[in-house]
RNA sequence: GGCGAGAUAGCUCAGUUGGCUAGAGCAUACGGUUCAUACCCGUAGUGUCGAGGGUUCGAAUCCCCCUCUCGCUACCA
């Protein structure tokens, strides 16, 4: 017979930097997956890998002085480095630079655009110079630019897109017909409501501005954007073949049964994906699970302020499985979850050193002190305690199954722990202390301990698709193997006469506070040592934006720029970010309004100095009229910085 | 602004189709135990189940309204 192949994918890896915790998250959870469904039989094939083009990549490397390709090897080096640490079992390391992948990627290309759904476009008739806006056709409001309502024309950028709308139909009835398809379900409404009915935008698919990408081999101006590229990597990995020369593996693994990924990409999962499938004519895959995020200390991950908590520092302190235990327990299956070392710390304490480490380590010690190691059944059993054990240890495989089947990974290592709960717990019933007083005892004593060890291997072999290196270090203390699931609702195979080690390693040693929060501080520290010189360069990372159409004076002169003082602002009501300023411009007052409520409290804009376009024409925003606009610079992280002048100006005083 | 989710013990959350004294884990207190990593076992809790109103014999659960939080999205001159 044959095993059910089963192909699991997590999201490719942005190599335009090294990942944190929060971004490994999802490969550990992938790993335990594929590593528990190998033991249910599947044959399981587990991908992942590094999305390596883009702009974004190409400036970086200039930065750093290093060809891109350079630059990703070195990156996507210390992604896989630390998919090594983290004992991830992928199968395939597929990076979007590799020959075939890149040769597939234009096949495609050429193939969707030879059958009509990628078509060549120039934003004809749709950029409205005055606002450097570019529109599609159902953005505009009576043929003309949305927000200012003035005539939009032709623009120079030309680019290739995909036809979405083409198939949308198609793909609401496939998500309507298949409810597993988007997990969690909540994320199925917003794909719904926000794109699908509304109806699909087409999607650019190749860019011009810049080189460090998959050209487009019969158009060699352009790259192969993104999400062509990115997501394509499913079936390039796999030995897809846009001729129809498929590998035979890519016809045993396709259609995905998951691709693990962050729940902000789920549009491209569940919107661009399986339209570019249906478009190749391929099946979609069967589920796309869009995870939470684990948090750094409830706040925005920042090098600067040093709480960036990366896997190897944890693995450091911790230990591998310490790691993958908290990050697999801690994250809930909708909600972002929380990290800090402070939580690790005190899920290591509780869970892995009381109850499994010391449980583990008093049954060794015991089979030591009263049977030198050796583990016998002598059948000597206390009906009223012995059969609730075996319950909850023979009865927990079928528990763990059903939860892994919703990918409730967290809740199945409740399960499992339930297991080494109910072992401490049964040591209390037994008091083999008292048992070893008695010599007629000594039998029932040897089957007690017996059945702590039958039911600690269960319990490890259970545990081996999250912690491997855990559940090895135990069968291996108890010198037995982590055995096959199909042996795990039998309570007694645990080889009667065996003998345990003499010498019982500490498998998780249990941590100062103190200590850890030592380590967290001088971490810290260091980071922000590290970053204090890479900061000011990250101020002086260049930002390259695409060259606007080039203007006359004339064009400059008509705009009057003028220095304005704030003199009271206020949040706009029923708005989330935009804050309405009283600014004089010298004798005048205007109102303003800005998109500012997050960068600028109303308290502390009064009494600035900035740089207002006086002579705009006034709008609406929010039920609320704006006479002008206060300028801003703005960094690739959406960073706003208001331009005040650099000496002291009157209000009113005029910018040219 | 649109759509959606949520507000339950100090903390993180569970509470199926409305039904007996509202639960779990962690943290806390107390008791027990000593094989073990000051560990394990047990007991005890405290909760106006976000506010208000309604339906019902009965509501954390259904309806209305209010406040707040969050997600996606639009807007952000």
């Amino acid at each position: 017979m044959s095993k059910t192949p089963y192909y699991i994918t997590t999201a490719i890896a942005y190599t335009s930097g090294k990942p944190h915790i929060g971004n490994n998250y999802e490969i550990v959870l992938a790993d335990a997956i594929a590593r528990f469904k190998r033991k249910e039989g599947y044959d399981v094939f587990f991908q992942t890998g590094t999305d390596e083009h883009g702009q974004k990549i190409e400036l970086k490397a200039a930065d750093a002085g290093v060809t891109p390709k350079e630059f990703v090897d070195n990156v996507a080096g210390i992604i896989q480095g630390l998919c090594d640490q983290l004992n991830i079992s992928y199968d395939k390391f597929i990076r979007t630079t590799d020959d075939y992948h890149e040769k597939q990627v234009q096949k495609i290309f050429k193939r969707l655009y030879d059958q009509g759904d990628i078509y060549k476009s120039s934003y004809e008739g749709l950029y409205c110079t005055p606002c450097e806006s570019f529109w599609t056709e159902s953005q505009l409001v009576d043929g003309k630019c949305p927000d200012c309502g003035r005539e939009v024309k032709a623009a120079q950028e030309e680019a290739y897109f995909f036809r979405m709308s083409k198939y949308a139909d198609k793909l609401i009835k496939h998500i309507n017909e298949h409810p597993e398809f988007i997990q969690p379900v909540s994320r199925k409404n917003e794909m719904m409501n926000n794109f699908l009915l509304p109806g699909l935008q087409d999607l650019c698919v190749s860019r011009t501005s810049f080189k460090w990408g998959i050209p487009v081999d019969f158009d060699d101006r352009h790259v192969v954007y993104v999400w062509l590229d990115a997501l394509t990597n499913y079936i390039t990995g796999i030995g897809y073949d846009a001729d129809g020369n498929s590998t035979e593996q890519y016809k045993k693994l396709w259609p995905a049964d998951l691709h693990l990924i962050g729940k902000d990409i789920i549009r491209f999962h569940t919107i661009y994906w399986p339209i570019f499938l249906m478009a190749l004519g391929e099946e979609l895959p069967k589920q796309v699970f869009g995870h939470p995020w684990l948090l750094m200390n409830n706040d925005k991950m920042s090098k600067s302020k040093g709480n960036v908590i990366y896997a190897d520092d944890l693995i450091d302190f911790f230990g591998v499985d310490a790691v993958r235990y908290y990050v697999l327990h801690e994250m809930p299956f909708e909600n972002d979850g929380n990290a800090t070392w402070e939580i690790i710390a005190e899920r290591t304490n509780t869970d892995l050193a009381n109850t499994l480490g010391n449980l583990v380590n008093r049954t060794i010690s015991m089979s030591n002190k009263y049977f030198g190691g050796v583990v016998a059944d002598k059948g000597v059993v206390d009906e009223a305690i012995d059969s609730d054990l075996k319950a909850v240890v023979t009865s927990a495989l079928p528990k763990v199954k059903a939860k892994m089947a919703d990918l409730k990974v967290a809740d199945s290592l409740t399960e499992i722990f339930a297991i080494f709960k109910r072992l401490n717990k049964y040591i209390d019933e037994t008091e083999p202390w008292v048992l070893a007083k008695d010599e007629a005892k000594h039998d029932r004593l040897s089957t007690v301990l017996y059945n702590l060890v039958e039911g600690i291997t269960v319990g490890a072999s259970l545990l081996a698709p999250f912690m491997p290196e855990t559940a090895e270090k135990i069968v291996s203390q108890l010198n037995t193997q982590v055995r096959e699931f199909d042996q795990l609702e039998t309570f007694g195979l645990y080889e009667s006469g065996n003998k345990v080690t003499e010498t019982p390693e500490i498998l998780f040693a249990r941590l100062d506070m103190k200590e850890v929060a030592a380590r967290e501080e001088e971490i810290r520290l260091a980071m922000i040592a590290e970053n204090a010189p890479a900061e000011e360069e990250a101020s002086e990372d260049v930002i390259d934006m695409e060259a606007k159409e080039e203007i006359e004076y004339g064009d400059f002169a008509k705009l009057q720029f003028q220095v304005g003082e704030i003199i009271a602002c206020e949040a706009v009501p029923k708005s989330k970010k935009l804050l309405c300023s009283k600014v004089r411009i010298g004798s005048q007052v205007k109102q303003i309004v800005s998109g500012i409520k997050q960068h600028y409290t109303p308290e502390e804009m009064v009494g600035k100095k900035v740089m207002v376009l006086v002579n705009l024409k006034p709008a609406t925003l929010a039920g609320v009229v704006s006479e002008g606009m206060l300028l801003c610079a703005e960094d690739a992280e959406g960073n706003l910085a208001l331009m005040t002048p650099e000496k002291k100006m009157p209000a009113g005083a005029e910018i040219c």
